[in-house]
DNA sequence: AATAATTTTTAGATTAGTCTAAAAATTATT
DNA sequence: AATAATTTTTAGACTAATCTAAAAATTATT
């Protein structure tokens, strides 16, 4: 059986994996799991003797295909749980993280292919990141950071990098939601803020901002 | 903070002294939690360093005020989610108890709030017992066990007394479910089972049935 | 290439929850 | 009321997950 805190660990190193970085460092698990690097070493250890990683002291870990599973598997009913939240218990995007935390650790195939089913097959939650079906495969949909598209470009929001609620009530403060329509007017060169056209109105967007949203140029 | 275990055990304590038991035994707390009377002794006395338990050595327990709160919030949250199961996900009635057991440790006031709102504020879970209101006062309808209707009461079936995987299976075998209208015809003295009427056709059912299904006399 | 800085691991302790085996208290039976 | 049976508690040990502090390895800087 696998514990409560080991899917975190997967989870945790899953995350951190996922942008290329081929070996996950003690220290980065560490600040992620908000714990000390003595403590990630014991940790990777067992999840090494369980098969969950490959692990070489002092050179970090990697998922091995069956620690990928499982995390893949937990992030599915992460997202699936986050949606039902939003679309039948109405919470706002900002408010699901955190529950959608606990939920996703409940164990029951059947709980899981329901809710799914229940909602209507969704393929993406809340923040606009993709639910991986059944047998984890996940679709990736061409997306770019808003900071990346170019002056004139007619886009719609599909995503957030970062899903703090500081930056989704700024987003909601805005109008801005998965969906909305936006142009790109303006760069300004100095501090690479952007100006964007939505709904008829101007509204000047800070490069951090632009960083942390995700749309598709259409 | 309460830990799962101790949630546990508070909730096995309640249950155990609902029935006019005043003091819980150890043993008797042993047995409900698949555990050894000596853990339960240890656990005991944190549930009362903390305030959960009243306990005196050699006396077992009593929950205090404090702890009843906690019991009647888990069955609350165990029971709604029953209801969820049950209405949104088509699950049966013999396989919800252990799914909503693990959903019932899920700590979010506005999830469960919103799941009530979302389920239209159910008095009852789908075995016929009565969820606790938010504030938790829980109402009791006059139920009686089959087993002590008078012959020729008219009956509707109110709940269970086991939810069992077992009897609840028996009963969707014999097209008895909550508000099944049933009549007692006739009670054979030698070993206490009685023949019913339901649905115009004659069912003889066990004493050990009979004595678990709560009926309402009509 | 040697030293400094950083990262990672080890060693040893701590806490929550559990267990076995033995001791103490309570309850039942003669 | 004494003894037997049962229940409950204590004592000491174990596992999972964590921590601090020190040692070892790696990486960066002169």
């Amino acid at each position: 059986m696998i514990t409560l805190t080991e899917e975190n660990y997967i989870k945790a190193i899953y995350h951190l994996g996922k942008y290329g970085v081929n070996n996950v460092s003690t220290n980065a698990i560490a600040k992620e799991m908000e714990t000390k690097a003595s403590s990630v070493t014991d940790m990777v250890k067992k999840l090494s003797e369980k098969g969950y990683v490959d692990y070489k002291k002092y050179q970090g870990v990697t998922l091995t295909e069956k620690g990928k599973e499982i995390a893949v598997n937990i992030v599915r009913k992460h997202r699936l749980w986050e949606v039902f939240l939003v679309e039948k218990l109405n919470f706002s995007w900002d408010e699901v993280h955190e529950v959608a935390e606990h939920l996703e650790h409940i164990k029951s195939k059947k709980l899981i292919s329901q809710l799914d089913a229940f909602l209507e097959f969704p393929t993406h939650d809340p923040h606009g990141d993709p639910i991986p079906d059944k047998t984890g495969k996940i679709k990736k949909i061409d997306k770019i950071l808003l900071s990346e598209a170019k002056i004139g470009d007619d886009c719609i929001c599909v995503g957030v990098q970062d899903s703090s609620s500081d930056f989704l009530k700024y987003l909601d403060k805005n109008n801005i939601a998965l969906g909305t329509e936006l142009k790109v007017c303006h760069r300004e060169p100095f501090d690479n803020s952007i100006t964007i056209e939505i709904k008829a109105k101007e509204l000047i967007i800070s490069n951090m901002i632009a960083n942390n949203l995700f749309v598709k140029v259409s």
